[in-house]
DNA sequence: GCCAACGTTGGC
DNA sequence: GCCAACGTTGGC
């Protein structure tokens, strides 16, 4: 079991859009690192919802349904994958990059260190510390 | 609207 | 293979 953090611009693709299609293609990535990340994911783990933009806010959780196929959308041949999630939870309370960046041990989270990466993976407790912080 | 931090492209 | 120019993402 592991923990990823994926990222979305609401308006693109937003969690009330997960809560009301129920399970997504998670497409489009077109970077090396975040689709190896992609095809790092197993059926089973959870993936924190961070909404870019606006909110820039963890929204809530989705599962992995699938594991990584190609891409529908991209070109066969330059291998771009996609997953299947499920949507899991809202939380209560959306953690803010702002929150996230106020405590010392979400400070290592490759979302501060390494802004533009779209899907990162997570310690199990630095997902604790979110699920903790959102759920309440 | 601007800028930092990348990633990509193309000339050499 | 290097590097300048350019494009994109995302925070401020």
């Amino acid at each position: 079991m592991a923990y990823w953090l994926v990222k979305s611009e609401p308006t693109t693709y937003s969690i009330n859009d997960l809560v009301r299609d129920k399970s997504t293609h998670w497409d489009g990535v077109r970077n090396y690192q975040a689709r190896n990340n992609l095809k790092l994911m197993k059926k089973g783990d959870i993936c924190l919802f961070y909404h870019s933009g606006d909110d820039k806010a963890v929204m809530g959780e989705a599962l992995v349904r699938r594991e990584y196929y190609p891409d529908a959308k991209a070109d066969e041949k330059e291998g771009w994958v996609m997953v299947d999630v499920a949507f899991e939870a809202l939380y209560k309370t959306p953690v803010t990059l702002a929150r996230i960046k106020a405590e010392p041990i979400l400070a290592d989270i490759p979302l501060i260190r390494q802004s533009r990466l779209s899907v990162m993976p997570i310690t199990k407790t630095q997902y604790e510390i979110i699920n903790q912080l959102g759920k309440n």
